[in-house]
DNA sequence: TAGACGTAGA
DNA sequence: TCTACGTCTA
């Protein structure tokens, strides 16, 4: 069942496995998958680095992320990606959930993937949790726009709860 | 007690009570008395006009709404009021919502009002049904912006629950 | 597709 | 104050 997880954690949140659908993206805090309403990178801090704790990849956006067998493509944020914003494209830059995905890297720390995917009345989404993966590396990359993007990939992995 | 009231409705909503105070604006279309997750005038058709069925008034924009004694000075809806838009000011326009609380004048059907009142902490608002309205009259005005807005002029009605 | 009196966190 | 992979209706 569904339960109230108020900690921001890194790793597994205890009752929720993998393929579990939330409704909407505001109740994946309520059950301690991911803080931020409209947020797609969740972190904390490791000492005295931050280091991401969940992502959300969304169906209907232009991140142009991708799903390859265990391994994902997920860009960054900033830069005005979302056409609703009518403001000036720019650069991403490595701050905030850019710069906590770089740092999972030599952290090794894992990061919870939720799938957000259109329903099929187009009426909202549903938030699927995908389960653990570890970041492997990141480069930048001109997006369409000509303006620089973070990627980073991901692969899934199997570990099981771990407190860190 | 709350209960859900999915259908839309003219007049009071049932269960619920002057004073009454909801947590979220998303909530207020669960309890059935304001439909919209972000818009301020709620509306239907009665007959071949559209009549205004709620009205939000909240806190911390540049609408400018007015409450004295009985009588509520609502500004409508348009123009690009909110300043976290960065579009241009435009003049309002007498269609949806406007059309709406318009059309209410001649129909005399009356008006749910909730205020939105920003919490102690300045984390989101409380949404405090404030009872049945009847408009008055509107009529054009200059903004502080040069742009033309609607203002509408609401009189509290202590009507009891009408089903029209 | 665009417009709409939203929310939480850094 | 600003950013952020929202959500619904017309």
């Amino acid at each position: 069942g569904m339960q109230v997880n108020s900690q921001k954690r890194i790793g597994s949140v205890p009752g929720i496995k993998v393929g579990d659908k939330i409704q909407f993206k505001a109740a994946l805090s309520v059950i301690g998958l991911h803080f931020g309403i409209m947020s797609g990178i969740d972190y904390m801090y490791k000492g005295n680095k931050e280091v991401a704790t969940s992502i959300v990849s969304s169906e209907g956006n232009d991140y142009g992320d991708r799903f390859i067998n265990d391994v994902m493509i997920y860009c960054g944020q900033g830069g005005n990606m979302r056409s609703k914003d009518h403001k000036a494209i720019k650069d991403q830059k490595l701050v905030g959930g850019n710069l906590a995905l770089a740092n999972s890297i030599k952290e090794k720390t894992p990061v919870r993937v939720i799938r957000g995917e259109r329903r099929l009345d187009n009426r909202g989404k549903d938030y699927v949790y995908d389960g653990l993966y570890r970041v492997e590396k990141y480069w930048e990359e001109r997006g369409p726009q000509g303006n620089i993007l973070f990627k980073f990939k991901l692969r899934r992995t199997c570990q099981p709860y771990v407190d860190f």
